[in-house]
DNA sequence: CTGAAAGCGCTTACAG
DNA sequence: CTGAAAGCGCTTACAG
């Protein structure tokens, strides 16, 4: 019932006619060449050009079972890292002969679970995933059908499955060293921990363990936990922050896009930076060279991630067994939002100086444009 | 030879068997079920539910000559609208049942094309696109096929392809009307069209051509044409276009990333925008709204796009017919990068006023950096 | 409305 | 090294 709309394409069939050969010979010739005899196998070579015959991939994976397809569900393409690895990802895996199928979990374990059972359905050879954090079903699901698996952008499992990625833990917490060794000593943090997400829950963790070692406390109020890992969402809690805690000489943000907002917020509250306050954030996207000042950042080397990823997901499908744990290096990049901190700051919200009823103004007009 | 590693995964015949029906019935019960008694209906769904039966795509696929796979190829998910179109594309293709495969040409025609002919043999039940210049053999080979293809991200095809997409050059006219209203009359362009990019072509079309309708010509030492429409290379085309021609009053960008590169690169150079110098982008990213001042721009409804894309292709492989055009809105926001045109500007860079020495140096300052 | 059977286009033990 | 044949797991005319 298959035949297309247009002039039928040619078969294997049609190849073995043409060379004068069984069929099965033709497949051979095609998969396994080195056990063909090699006259034989440039007739079939021949028929192949002729022809311009090409394989039809339905009927290949079904008898061979094998899809020769990878599915990679990541939470959003929103975000530049992602949308780099994934392209960096599918670049590797087609030179590898595989294509990839797509999805996005927007963050949301329940709608991963689906399309992890949707890509099993689909009959994909491999899967990769992001992070080390799902829905208690997905993993018993994806390896009850014996589907070769590895996660990405962490660099530890704890449930048994290769991963490749960065220590965004250790990250934090030597960027948070270097804020120390600045002079820095009230800190506020800024994480996209409101949905699930250990990466961010790891660099939140990295921060505080770095000042918990050298005694400092950071204060509820001066942590701020948003969902979306925003521009909008960062000066929101910028605002939030320094509101709360006038005096902080040094913002932490899980990710740029937050720390992009920060900046963008104290800008427009007058607050020098890196004079009155330091700012880091965590990525190193593109745009965070951009900005002013630039920002001070740690790379993910989502490109080399993804590459790696496809790399140790082929060898796994081809029955090899795969290191556990790739970590790659996250460099912290020192730009120009970071600082030592001064003796006596004097922005306008520190409490040695009364806030000027224009800068509150300014303020309110601030937390308006990001509502 | 299939079977996996795991358990064996039930098949239709253990349903059929365990309803107590044919396998014909079996499929019939669920893939048309208003065609089977409704009391064997249940026996049939009962029977799935308790051996938790999924269908094997492949076989499916198969012998139903419909994979349910859309290809997409688009040419760079480092540009937030196709990274946010695909995350639509997908979604929405996932609610049909379509799963996606995704490739990324990176603006090479010879590389779209091989990922054409690579979705082909994978089986796609249709392909979505991006503009409307192509290899020339890719049509032909997607028609031979008899695969459903849409187009997006501009309105009309040469080619005969449905198109789903906005005016590019009818916006930029646009624009540059308002700009032109503003009292603006020495104007510079920008333009990613270095690379094969249709949008992005017709783009400048429509600034050229609003700019000729009031007999103003453009010297070409006041466009400057790039590869990649990155932040950096808005930096170095702002640097080049100031330098050739300083008393320009407006930019125009044909896209966001170039513009944003305006702006940092007019800070870095003293230059004030928009009191000195308007710069208006194309897309409406994220960024745009956030950098400052705020970016004046054109916004593209990538997700809007992409959903229709999706709705018309299933559609097309449906049977139905498809309308050729659907050309969505795109909106000209207004921001604080533009303004009227100031009688006497007072640029470092302006004639009426000597280049000071620190300038200079600032500005080969502000060129290295971008190399 | 239901069943027996052929077929989708490949791959791969099984004999030679 | 090669061929005839079975099989992958479905769908769908073809008869009833």
């Amino acid at each position: 019932m298959a035949s297309r709309a247009g002039s039928i394409r040619p078969r294997l069939v049609d190849v073995a006619r043409l060379a004068g050969v069984s069929l099965a010979t033709a497949s051979r010739a095609l998969n396994q060449p080195e056990i063909v005899r090699p006259a034989i196998r440039e007739r079939v070579q021949e028929a192949v050009m002729t022809l311009a015959y090409s394989p039809d991939r339905m009927a290949k994976a079904l008898s061979s079972g094998k899809s020769r397809i990878i599915g990679a569900i990541v939470p959003t393409l929103g975000n530049a890292v992602f949308a780099h690895g994934v392209e960096a990802l599918q670049e590797r895996l087609g030179e590898r002969g595989y294509t990839l199928l797509l999805s996005n979990s927007q963050y949301d374990p329940e709608r991963e679970l689906r399309q992890v059972g949707a890509f099993l359905e689909q009959g994909v050879d491999g899967m990769v995933l992001v992070g080390d954090l799902f829905a208690p079903e997905v993993l018993p699901l994806i390896k009850r059908r014996g589907v070769p698996l590895v996660t990405t952008y962490v660099c530890a499992s704890r449930h048994g499955i290769p991963a490749i990625g960065i220590d965004n833990s250790r990250a934090t917490r030597e960027t948070t060293e270097y804020l120390l060794g600045l002079g820095h000593r009230r800190f506020a943090i800024v994480a996209n921990t409101a949905l699930p997400n250990d990466r961010s829950q790891a660099r939140l963790e990295g921060m505080l363990s770095a000042l918990s070692d050298h005694g400092i406390h950071v204060a509820p109020n001066s942590i701020v936990e948003v969902t979306l890992p925003t521009i909008a969402n960062g000066r929101r809690a910028f605002v939030t922050l320094l509101s709360a805690n006038p005096r902080l000489t040094a913002i932490l943000c899980t990710t740029d896009a937050l720390a992009v907002g920060a900046l963008a917020e104290a800008r427009n509250l007058g607050i020098r930076v890196p004079t009155d306050l330091s700012v880091v954030g965590f990525d190193d996207v593109e745009i965070a060279a951009e900005v002013d000042p630039p920002l001070t950042t740690v790379n993910v080397p989502a490109a080399e991630i993804s590459r790696l990823a496809a790399d140790r997901l082929v060898s796994a499908i081809a029955g090899n067994s795969v290191p556990m744990m790739t970590q790659l290096a996250a460099r912290l990049i020192i730009r120009g939002s970071t600082d030592r901190v001064r003796r006596r700051r004097s922005t306008p919200l520190d409490g040695s100086k009364p806030v000027s009823r224009s800068r509150i103004g300014e303020m309110s007009k601030g937390i308006r444009r990001m509502l």
